[in-house]
DNA sequence: TGTATTTTATTTGTCGACAAGAATTTTACG
DNA sequence: CGTAAAATTCTTGTCGACAAATAAAATACA
């Protein structure tokens, strides 16, 4: 570990804990903290070099998000998913794709568009280069931005944490499903929405949505049916 | 201040947040903490008893709930009510009356039938007394039960959220509208939706709630409009 | 007297340390 | 050799203190 060793502070005051809370969020959507995995607090104290305050800061707000539980008087773990309501996940997801498609169609502006397309050239991108975990989170990104231009920050919220979830829950099944090399079907899909925004179709937005959120859903459920069929070996 | 002064501390390890945590959160969804109320770390840990690190820690999970709001390097106050985006309010709150009652049809047990009985006798008691702060804690509390019983994590914690923000702002613009010795119109709503939730009637669910949802919005809305035609002598 | 600048004061963000509680290891005893 | 009790280690929850950043007050100057 090469860090500095006899170096004083050499970090802007205030931003200790957004530091770690990002990067351990990161790391936690990355699964390079896997679910149930414990968080040491003094080792995150010395990795990030800072005091042990604002890591537990941190961990206060990932815990109000979701993605650890503390144990009390004992240690903290990443969240594991929750298999068991799965389906309440897959239901929230796809209702929160359709209202969120339908307010933007209504409400978004022209700097809405732009900021859309913008996420959609940079997935087309990660699509082309056959980039799994960028694909993952430009997707992430691009359905963020059309809920943003719906201009509900409660179904954004939501949103963006059902979001999240989903990148962890694909990252622990993902298996190459499409060619590369083939038009990927979600870059088709994410154009007649963009289309169906820009036009202000609230009924087209609703139906798109529904069939995009059905699709992904299918996507993970396939994967899941096909890891358990290798689990079970009765 | 009757206060043992020279107690040690006479509190469990470990509860010391959730104290703080919780007597904040009543104070602020009361409005005895008014929004834009200056929140003072020292402060709050002399009343409190305990250092300032707690206090810290609770704040840090009231923000993430959206009910403070922490300025960096400055004070910390209660988050003002989002008046500019009422309708996102009122457009999420609906939907959730719906998607939670539809699913507590679906997937309620006795045990939750019971629960929600028992809530809504509650609600009903408060209801005869007139008293209406309780009325407004219990009617959350009721359609909380109801959620619950939807078995969706997603939709309750953004439906608490919901109600809870309801909370305040009925609790600033509250007018005796009802006369409290005539049946409260929320009463039989709440029957009905139990009856229509107890016999898994989707259908019936969905449109209850969203009639339940619809006069408690006209119901704000009007207090509201009544309000600001007070303010306003131009 | 009004404005700009320095000084003071207040409040936050961070730190190191200590004590309580739980997990683990060691010891005692059958 | 196995089980129960005691001691130890380890991690967390809390504390008091210090320094940076901002706000407020005081001073200088035109």
């Amino acid at each position: 570990m090469v860090d500095t060793p006899s170096a004083p502070p050499e970090r802007k005051r205030g931003s200790g804990v957004r530091l770690a809370y990002e990067v351990l969020r990161d790391e936690i959507l990355d699964l390079t903290l896997p679910p149930g995995s414990p968080v040491d607090e003094v080792a995150l104290a010395e990795r990030f070099a800072m005091s042990r305050t604002p890591i537990r800061e941190a961990l206060v707000r990932l815990e109000g998000e979701g993605l650890v539980t503390t144990l009390p008087n004992r240690s903290t773990v990443v969240a594991n998913i929750d298999f068991p309501n799965l389906n309440a996940f897959f239901d929230a997801l796809t209702l929160m794709y359709r209202v969120t498609t339908r307010l933007a169609a209504e409400f978004h502006t022209p700097d809405d568009m732009q900021n859309i397309l913008a996420r959609q050239a940079v997935f087309a991108r990660a699509v082309a280069d056959g980039d799994e975990q960028r694909m993952i989170t430009c997707n992430r990104d691009f359905h963020v931005s059309i809920a943003e231009a719906g201009r509900n920050p409660y179904y954004l919220q939501l949103f963006a944490r059902l979001l999240d979830e989903g990148r962890r829950i694909l990252r622990l099944y993902y298996y190459p499903t499409f060619q590369p090399s083939l038009p990927h079907p979600y870059i088709t899909e994410h154009e007649a929405i963009i289309a169906a925004v820009a036009v202000r179709d609230v009924g087209l937005c609703d139906r798109l949505a529904k069939d995009h959120a059905d699709q992904i859903v299918r996507q993970i459920q396939d994967m899941i049916a096909r890891d358990r069929r290798q689990d079970i070996p009765l």
